[in-house]
RNA sequence: GUGGCCGUAGCUCAACGGUAGAGUCCUGGAUUGUGAUUCCAGUUGUUGUGGGUUCGAGUCCCAUCGGCCACCCCA
């Protein structure tokens, strides 16, 4: 039941727009994703670390950049006037994750390969696959300047695929080369842009001083036509920027990686250099990339570190587990070994220790709560899935038994003594699970 | 942020401007100590919210909140 916000005391509340809920029943698959994502990561040598979902706006302004969609209008911003800081909630993990590793010196050793997991925020209309609160796994390979640890990332991503059960995701990938090579790109095709002003769109014009690079990715049918015949930056790209960039794609091959170039691909947040991609899928709609990402050789420098080469990807774990919905792979529910049914004076108390015992062995154990005939307890121990039930009444009480019945297998019930119930409850366990 | 479509039971969906329904789920019973099946019975509800038009609004109008799609952007 949803209400208008602010609404008075006693009716419903909801979510903030744009931030899910994410039920039990979703939660299964959710942490099937989050399993397999981190062990797939730890096994290519990338250590986790985590840092702080609040941080100094100043720190994404000078990373993502200023004339960025995402600083200009998508940043949850605030001044906690507490202390006078303006504060903002991230809306990504590698400023973050750079900011840490000259904080701490994470260098000093040498190179490092690190993730991360975690939300991230921006103030962005929601639509499927675009969401203001969303979960990023970020890895980021620091001190690496070749191009092998930008095939490493790549690679990898190719690898996890087929972990997740997905396919039908395919690479694009472009070299936007090095700063010096991309402003004097830059000056030219502001001059090519100026010269064809009048067939821009209010955006291109808009970009055209403070981002030309992204009206190159415009798709307006107009401007794309101007985009077409503006000078191509691969032109521009010196004998080293080309140099690491045939690097790459040899890695890539010989990986059996296949990719397209697309040399309109250009990344949203300004400290890209050299290598950009993306992981994209056909399957989610106008929010197809799953997972984009590139090299940021002067992002250390920029934010005041020594200077250090970079690069690194981020996923998005909502449309991944969209995709990994749609494909049908039903998530692993979790099933109790037993529940513990108990009708009948004392039996709570004969019950609750028997559960707590099962549970010191290692056992699932669901002990039935809030009363109600044995028959309404069996049905409850049936929908939750466990593949015993255990009886006990005023008989079993008596007895210093338990009744034991098979749920999954066969109807079969057996009675057994309570003393040594743990061990006769794992034979019967495993018979179940035959 | 712009445009279009939409909002009815926990879920999936019906209802010409004229008494709010079906399936499913849930609860109880048939079986007073035993589960998916079968049969019977029962509750599904401030029709997102707030106004307006009308004798009468789930239906029409306005606003608002939320969802979906596209633009935009990106993960």
């Amino acid at each position: 039941m949803k209400s208008s916000a602010g609404a008075g005391a006693g009716s419903a509340l909801q979510a903030i727009r744009g931030m899910n809920d994410v039920l039990p029943e979703e939660m299964a698959l959710w942490r099937a994703f989050g399993a397999t994502v981190e062990l797939w990561l730890e096994r290519w040598g990338y250590r986790a670390i985590r840092m702080p979902l609040v941080e100094q706006t100043g720190l994404f302004r000078r990373a993502i950049g200023e004339a960025t969609d995402i600083v200009e209008k998508e940043m949850y911003s605030w001044r906690d006037d507490l202390n006078g800081e303006d504060l903002t909630l991230r809306p990504e993990g590698t400023a973050s994750c750079v900011r840490a590793a000259i904080e701490h010196s994470l260098l000093y050793e040498g190179p490092k390969r690190l993730w991360y997991g975690g939300p991230m925020y921006r103030h962005e209309r929601p639509q499927k696959g675009r969401y203001r609160e969303f979960y990023q796994y970020g890895a980021e390979a620091f001190g690496y300047a070749g191009p092998d640890v930008d095939a490493e990332l790549i690679v990898m991503c190719a690898r996890l695929w087929p972990e997740l059960g997905l396919g039908g995701l395919r690479l694009e990938l472009n070299s936007i080369g090095s700063a010096e090579e991309r402003a004097r790109h830059r000056a030219d095709l502001i001059a090519h842009l100026q010269a064809n002003e009048a067939n821009l769109d209010a955006d291109a014009k808009r970009r055209l001083h403070s981002n030309p690079l992204r009206v190159l990715d415009s798709k307006n049918p107009l401007v794309q036509e101007i985009a077409a015949k503006a000078p191509p930056l691969m032109k521009y790209l010196g004998e080293a920027s080309l140099a690491h960039f045939d690097g790459l794609k040899k890695l890539l091959a010989a990986a059996g990686v296949e990719y397209t170039l697309n040399p309109r691909l250009v990344r949203g947040l300004d400290y890209y250099n050299l290598t950009v991609f993306e992981w994209v899928s056909d399957a989610l709609g106008a929010q197809g990339t799953v997972c984009g990402g590139g090299r940021y050789d002067g992002l250390f420098a920029q934010l005041g570190g020594k200077p250090a080469p970079g690069v690194g990807f981020a996923m998005g774990c909502e449309r991944l587990v969209a995709l990994m919905k749609d494909s049908g792979r039903a998530p692993t529910v979790p099933r109790p070994d037993a529940y513990v049914l108990h009708h009948g004076e004392g039996t709570l108390e004969y019950a609750f220790a028997l559960a707590d015992e099962l549970r010191s062995a290692g056992h699932a154990v669901v002990l039935h709560a809030g009363g109600g005939s044995f028959k309404s307890q069996m049905k409850k121990a049936d929908a939750s899935g466990a593949w015993l039930a255990l009886v006990i009444g005023e008989d079993e009480l008596r007895a210093g038994e338990v009744s034991v019945k098979m749920l999954r297998k066969n109807a079969e019930q057996h009675r057994i003594a309570r003393t040594g119930a743990v061990d006769q409850v794992k034979t019967f366990l495993q018979k179940a699970k035959e």
